[in-house]
DNA sequence: GCGGCGAGTGATATCGATCTCCACTATCGC
DNA sequence: GCGATAGTGGAGATCGATATCACTCGCCGC
């Protein structure tokens, strides 16, 4: 800047007030600071303005969005909305791993992001929370519930899957499995309550052999399908509580030859791309990824300017989109 | 850090050393600074030791990783391979687009980041590459080829499409057509190239009409799939230039009633976690994504510390997949 | 007894911006 | 004329770290 102030012929203060529009300047200068900017090819230092000012107009994010589409398409929403608003995007994947989380939030912490939004990663020592809490740190939390004083953008998990249930009940299934997420996820625990509640509603009872766990993941999803349909009487009927499960899911069937929905019918939470690609085609609930990740960005951007301010919650409708792996 | 050097009864100086290791400091004295940081939940700067340093141990990556997962699967491997040597990522996205492409530059550059990891987006001004070119900023571009000189990290494309070619024409198809990329990008001619190579190869003439355009989209290479299969006299193969395309093409033949590979036979570039679970599994081309990632980092590393060095092209090779879709 | 050396430490300039305070000029009103 | 005020510009402290240079204190050797 120094370089410019000396080519332009006037003091680095009025460089800096050009370039940031802080005061009125003669039209003559500007024009002579812009010249000088042009000519030299100058691009200033957010380094050295963030530690001026004490923000960085970046905002953090904390999540295993490389690793899984869905985030992909909150990201979206959040890029979206940053640049609306002037801020910009420092994207780290935590693979949902407790101790990568902590590594990139003190990473993201040392580069003095204004704020961070994350999804919660379960952790025995739940340390990712508290090093928030202790070093108050502007944070919202999506997709996950937590327990902390933090704002939330969650999705109605119960009704959605209740109503998947229900759906698949309405096709006459009595014996309806459920293969649900990581245990410690707040999702998990949701989903698998929304399936309760949707065999209650429609009069069917609950049977703990119908309920695997598949964590979240391909393989395990896998496994719990195999476990399921080895059942002596085996559901007619599964669920898949999140997108990563539903390819397990998919290719289990297919690995013991079981015909969709002919065989055995599924619906899945989390819609995708490829869901209507299928052969047949997925019934699954679109969650709304974008819109929740517009509605994390405004929520930080609040709590960056009034920090005291108390916690919100929200809560998101998925919407059901019926195709044909559920038998219609 | 003042806070810490006057905590722990030493000089800043002492602090900085401590922190760095940079120089031998007694051991009592390490312990008082340590206990110091420790009680006042001290984190260091990064940003004034980037001021400083006038480097930030991180590296920037501009690609649109967030919105397709094969870019996904590099950011990965250049993920490992920075925590190996101490880096850091800044991830962002572009989406493909040019201007935004040169905006996310434009910022990692002000964020002083030591180097960049790049996929070329076509751009009739090319004016990423000139920005990076007068800025003098480390670069290494990945995945499509550019002219520059820039280190470069590719694949070999052009062999890799001719087999894929020339394993269709040996289950006896002669009509084979191609659902190229984006043109103007490196990957796209040459993948284009190795199907003419493939078609050479298996002495089958090269007809026009079964080369169409779907613009590495998925609704582009919908209607193209359509547009094949309107002729007079269809394809009985079709082969897709990447994962999104693929996706639209099974659309298409999908919408259409063509079953695969009875009616009509696909093979793929780029292989994806769903390729085995479609019905019938696709027979894809699978790149070296994380190798990719990792030698990309390699790569710029080694430019950041030797600038002048010569600039290398290293290309990588696919593997051939082959699952049912072909009809094998 | 003095110079040399190595280990341990501190004072201070520096990085490249922002920002506060102060200085100068021109115009206006009385 | 003279003070008040608006418009414009600069000097220098500051942000929080690193880096250079210099200093003190023992200890060794001659």
């Amino acid at each position: 800047m120094a370089d410019v102030a000396h080519r332009a012929g006037v003091s680095i203060s009025t460089v800096s007030h050009v370039l940031n529009k802080t005061r009125t300047v003669a039209p003559e200068t500007v024009e002579a600071v812009n010249n000088a900017i042009d000519e030299l090819g100058f691009i200033p230092n957010i380094l050295a303005r963030a530690l001026a000012q004490a923000r960085t107009s970046t905002i953090g994010v904390a999540l295993s969005a490389i690793t899984n589409i869905y985030f992909g398409e909150v990201v979206r929403g959040m890029q979206a909305e940053c640049t609306r608003s002037g801020y910009f995007l420092f994207l780290t994947d935590t693979a949902d791993q407790p101790d990568h989380q902590l590594e990139v939030i003190r990473a993201l912490h040392e580069r003095r992001v204004d704020g961070m939004v994350l999804a919660h990663v379960p952790d025995p020592d739940n340390r990712a929370v508290k090093y928030l809490e202790k070093h108050q740190i502007p944070a919202v939390f999506v997709d996950r519930a937590i327990d902390g004083q933090f704002d939330q953008v969650l999705v109605e998990n119960r009704k959605a899957m209740q109503s998947l249930v229900t759906h698949l009940a309405a096709h006459g299934h009595k014996r309806i499995g459920l293969v649900s997420g990581l245990k410690g996820l707040a999702t998990s625990i949701e989903r698998q309550e929304g399936y309760q509640a949707g065999l209650k509603e429609a009069g069917l009872p609950f049977d703990e052999g119908f309920l695997e766990c598949g964590e979240s993941e391909i393989e395990p999803a896998y496994q719990a399908v195999l476990r399921l349909m080895r059942l002596p009487r085996p559901p007619t009927a599964i669920v898949s509580a999140n997108n990563k499960m539903t390819l397990g899911m998919v290719r289990a069937l297919k690995a013991i030859n079981r015909r969709i929905p002919k065989d055995i019918a599924i619906a899945v939470f989390d819609d995708f791309e490829w869901a209507d690609s299928f052969d047949p085609s997925l019934t699954a609930l679109a969650q709304p990824c974008q819109e929740m990740g517009i509605r994390a960005i405004k929520l930080l951007l609040r709590r960056i300017k009034a920090p005291q301010r108390r916690p919100v919650r929200m809560f998101l409708e998925p919407e059901l989109r019926i195709r044909h792996s559920c038998g219609c």
